[in-house]
DNA sequence: CGCGACTTTGAGGAATTTCAATAGGCGTGG
DNA sequence: CCACGCCTATTGAAATTCCTCAAAGTCGCG
């Protein structure tokens, strides 16, 4: 019954059996209300299984038709787009909760790639049932507009981040959203996060060198705003963080149903 | 009956008259498709108004609450967000057909501004009644997903483009896009679109200063790529221009209906 | 003509990239 | 157990891109 997920090959259990919403590692994350019976039972219907993905494997595959959606219960990914150069641009790092794939649910192919950076749990969904939920239970198709609304936000912020913020700047401002998604998932043990990424990722997310990222990160480590050793994160001094990240407060979100 | 629609001041003549869809200034473009009768019907209901914004006024505001949702009909304006110190970031141009709102319709509150360019045309809906769409009419429902989604891909491409293109080529893909969006909506005519935004509006949406962005379009035009004159501009050299900017085709959509 | 808004140009400086080299950690094979 | 190779992090230095400052030029309009 208590279900155990291992994130990223590190041993720690993420929510073992959960109370109303089912056996859902996700289930009793603040920002996801529950399902009703009803929806549950359609959801349950809909849901043709569970897939798991090994790091480094693709799980949305740039200009390739998917026909499966994915709820991601555990693990990181990142979301990011490539020119023919190789040039890539990490659009998200994808937490437990995100939604995979919305947008190859209206166009046939993705745009982007999505690629597992620790094991990946999702729970898969058929493309082509999905608009039934639309007729069967609206507002369930009312959450997919919450969702894709909410990913425009965040992509929004990082296009203002990465367009007017300076390196530093922005740095700050990617890791201390990274640091505060993670808690809202309940991956801050310690106040430390297991981050599953290198230099280079941050560097490909920020639209910097890895040099030059590389750099700014010791700039944050020298201010004593973060401590960031292997792949533990700390966040020291938050309010030194938002300071330098010319942090806003998010507005807060009704919660979503998860699917 | 032949309705006209004046944008920017300019005597253009965008569609009187059209056939099926209504007097919509929208209706007929390829991209979208047309309602059917129960649709029409209920978006009419739906609808509350319609709502002429000059040039240089708000549509939305960053922080406010909005119980409103506009479709663009006639007009260009510009979403952005901004920093406490001023800096801006335009995310998008906004042109007919845009949709205006879906955020803030989750969200209470926007996190961005809309600024009209010229003046701008809207047709607007309530907030409130907009929820009551997707059980009546899961199609139109489903359509919100579909402009949402589509959103999220343009701005997917600005950021790869912002984080990862070297200066030409990011204005070079910026301006092509604007021209091929504007192609779309008719706006195109003897080949040529009058852009309503100067090159400070340029420079923000290209996350460069404007020094910097005038001497990037100095060099398209001594590339003779573009011709830019006042704010007249022309497309020279498609093939050239889709080189430099590291074009890439974009996914064919399924027309959307419009509200 | 003169003002205001926008564009263009030059020059110096700051931020960021590229190149190059070193260092540390970790797993594998000998 | 050690040596080696590979991957990642770190550092220095030169090269380039982009920014800021400053000034001049253009255009429309009252």
């Amino acid at each position: 019954m208590a279900e155990r997920t291992v994130i990223g090959g590190v041993g720690r259990v993420l929510r073992p059996d959960p109370h109303r919403c089912g056996r859902c590692a996700l289930a009793g994350l603040k920002f996801l209300r529950c399902l009703s019976e009803g929806e549950a039972a359609f959801v349950r219907d809909l849901k043709r299984g569970e897939m798991t993905f090994d790091p480094g494997s693709l799980i949305l595959h740039e200009g390739e038709e998917a026909d499966s959606l994915y709820t991601v219960v555990s693990g990181w990914a990142i979301r990011y787009k490539t020119l023919a150069d190789a040039r890539r641009q990490i659009l998200k790092f994808v937490l437990p909760g995100d939604f995979l794939g919305l947008q190859s649910s209206i166009f046939a192919a993705a745009e982007h790639s999505v690629e597992a950076l620790t094991e990946v749990r999702t729970c898969v969904f058929l493309r082509k049932r999905f608009w039934e939920m639309q007729e069967r239970h609206p507002q369930l198709g009312y959450e997919m507009v919450w969702v894709a609304a909410s990913d425009e936000q965040h992509l929004d912020a990082a296009l203002l981040s990465v367009g007017q913020r300076s390196a530093l700047e922005r740095a700050a401002y990617l890791l201390l959203d990274l640091y505060i998604r993670a808690e809202e998932r309940e991956l801050v043990v310690n106040e430390t996060v297991l981050f599953p990424f290198n230099q280079q990722h941050l560097a490909d997310a920020l639209g910097l060198s890895l040099v030059h990222t590389n750099k700014v990160i010791g700039r944050l480590r020298t201010m004593k705003l973060i401590k960031w050793e292997g792949r533990a994160f700390q966040l020291l001094d938050r309010a030194g963080m938002e300071a330098v990240a010319k942090w806003e407060a998010r507005a807060n979100a009704v919660p979503r149903a998860f699917l």
